[in-house]
DNA sequence: GTCTATACGCAGATAGAC
DNA sequence: GTCTATCTGCGTATAGAC
């Protein structure tokens, strides 16, 4: 076959059948030709819309990135506390949406389009609060530390379902919590006690307008 | 060549040369031809020491693991604040020191035994401080969330050395905080503010035992 | 039980025809 | 812009020597 009078193949639609991949039967199922079999063209077809397999991969990671919501950093913000609450939420949960995805989240994290509009948002968001240019850029890379983490961590395989093997070998570890069954719940409240443990600790180091009860939306101190 | 007298190999020898390999030339450089080659053997030999090129990575992390430094959890612990400080910073300093190891962070974060055992000294140090032991499940899980996030943050090629790329794209970050040189101070800051309003938001979830100068040695409340 | 030699089936990627 | 044909290198299974 030559050249279609239409073409056959986008950047774009191969990006979307390449996360469907993914999500159905997880990165390592993602190839060239399972990709060209899944849109009914030949292998090679896919190189004249991407340019290597990481390049391709980067783009869905992407796209995820794309869902995070940014909508409570549209100015003005109330309350950057909130913001960066439902922010971290918004961003766990696209993925969760994709857990298959996750481990290709350990390539490059800085350089994607979507990655950079997220962390403009939220910088922009803490320097209209106040905070100091410095303050605002290492608290949204601590941010996005934490709401990474807790997918890698949350997502990626736990404990093995017989929490038996490890009985008496871990002294303090052979409980209850070990169990498969708890994963969930153990990896939701850890999420959540450390989101709300890290802005109660960011909002102790701004000033207080007026005495003690202002804690909360006070104006960042450095 | 038959069975040698003495072997050849052994696993601990893979493991290391595995760990120099990676350290020296990345993931991606560690193949079982690369290894056989360094190791003075062929290809097919690795497969009667470990199982599988997935396992032989799994060593490999836990190694790295095992470098972390636990001695600061030896009972008694004075303060669940200072311990959880120094174990972090130690965690974080052993994956600083392999970074290219970093992305195989992103498999099966839970089931090796060195990740066990930190683990289980960390869940103990904080039930013997007196947090339900609920809670230090979940304190263990997030710390290892933000320690582990950030180590992916940090060591994952961050943004381009021509931040004029961005140059008005983005009307927050076209600032000199995008510059590469910028980006391990950056880092290191942004562990550190993260590291600390953990804690503290953490010790305002304690009780004091007498007002409020005993906040940050105090008994967990729930 | 530990090694070598060989080989299979995948992968990502390229060259050149239409 | 898509095809066919083909390259190199990967993990690893198998068979056999000692």
């Amino acid at each position: 076959m030559g050249r279609p009078r239409r073409p056959l193949l986008s950047r774009d639609r191969i990006v979307a059948t390449a996360l469907a991949v993914v999500d159905a039967d997880g990165l390592d199922a993602l190839s060239t030709r399972r990709l060209a079999a899944e849109l009914g063209v030949s292998g090679p077809s896919l190189y004249n819309h991407v340019s290597t397999m990481e390049d391709l991969v980067d783009a869905v990671v992407d796209t995820i990135l794309g869902e995070v919501d940014l909508s409570m950093f549209a100015t003005p913000v109330a309350d950057w506390r909130t913001a960066l609450r439902e922010w971290a939420r918004s961003y766990r949960a696209a993925l969760a949406e994709h857990p298959n995805i996750v481990p290709a989240l350990a390539h490059g994290m800085g350089h994607r389009p979507n990655s950079l509009k997220i962390a403009d948002a939220v910088f922009g968001c803490l320097v209209d609060a106040g905070w100091p240019r410095g303050q605002a850029t290492r608290i949204g890379a601590l941010m996005r530390y934490f709401v990474t983490g807790s997918a890698l961590g949350s997502f990626a395989r736990g404990f093995p379902d017989d929490a038996s093997v490890y009985a008496g070998r871990y002294p303090h570890l052979s409980e209850a919590h070990l169990l498969a069954e708890h994963q969930r719940e153990i990896d939701e409240g850890a999420f959540e006690l450390g989101l709300e443990s890290l802005l109660d600790g960011l909002a102790a180091r701004t000033v207080t307008a007026r005495g003690a009860s202002g804690r909360a939306g006070g104006t960042p101190r450095w």
